[in-house]
DNA sequence: GCGGTGACTGACA
DNA sequence: CTGTCAGCCACCG
C-alpha cells in the first residue's frame, strides 16, 4: 500500500492546499502559513505559494491569501500586485501600501491580520 | 546527488 | 521601518 496516514502524494497535498483557500470567505484573507496549517500542512507555507503559482483555477481567490503580515506578495506595481489589490477590494477590504488593513472600525484586529473563518 | 530559487516566516540587528 | 539568516520544501538544471 502506497497510501500512508498522512498528506502524502503531490495531489493530495495540493487538493488539501487548494480546498483551504477556497474556504476563504470573501472579506477574509489568510497568510501562506495559515493556509498551510488548515491543509494539514503546518510550516509549508512556500508550498501553498507554488501551488497557488502552479493552478490556474479561475475560481480559486488566490488573491485572499497574504503574507503573515497581511502583506501582498509581489513586487509592489507589479501586474499581479495590483491584481490582488482590485480583487481585495471588490471584497470590502481595504489595502495601503501593499498590505490589506481591517476597516475603519477595528483599527486594533491589525495585529490579528488573519480573518480567515475558523471552525 | 547538489545547489539555486522562490506567491513564506519568525527572530534579530 | 529595512536587511539578513536560518528553517522550510518542491522543482529544476
Amino acid at each position: 500500500m502506497v497510501a500512508t496516514a498522512l498528506l502524502t502524494t503531490v495531489a493530495e497535498r495540493r487538493a488539501a492546499i487548494l480546498r483551504a483557500v477556497k474556504a476563504v470567505p470573501r472579506g477574509a484573507i489568510a497568510s501562506y502559513g495559515e493556509i498551510a496549517l488548515r491543509a494539514g500542512l503546518p510550516g509549508r507555507a512556500r508550498l501553498v505559494g507554488q501551488v497557488l503559482r502552479d493552478s490556474s483555477d479561475r475560481r480559486l481567490p488566490w488573491h485572499r491569501v497574504t503574507g503573515a503580515q497581511g502583506r501582498i506578495a509581489f513586487p509592489a506595481g507589479s501586474q499581479l500586485f495590483r491584481e490582488q489589490v482590485r480583487r481585495l477590494t471588490g471584497d470590502g477590504l481595504q489595502v495601503e501600501r501593499g498590505r490589506v488593513v481591517r476597516s475603519h472600525q477595528n483599527p486594533h484586529d491589525i495585529d490579528r491580520l488573519l480573518w480567515a473563518s475558523r471552525d
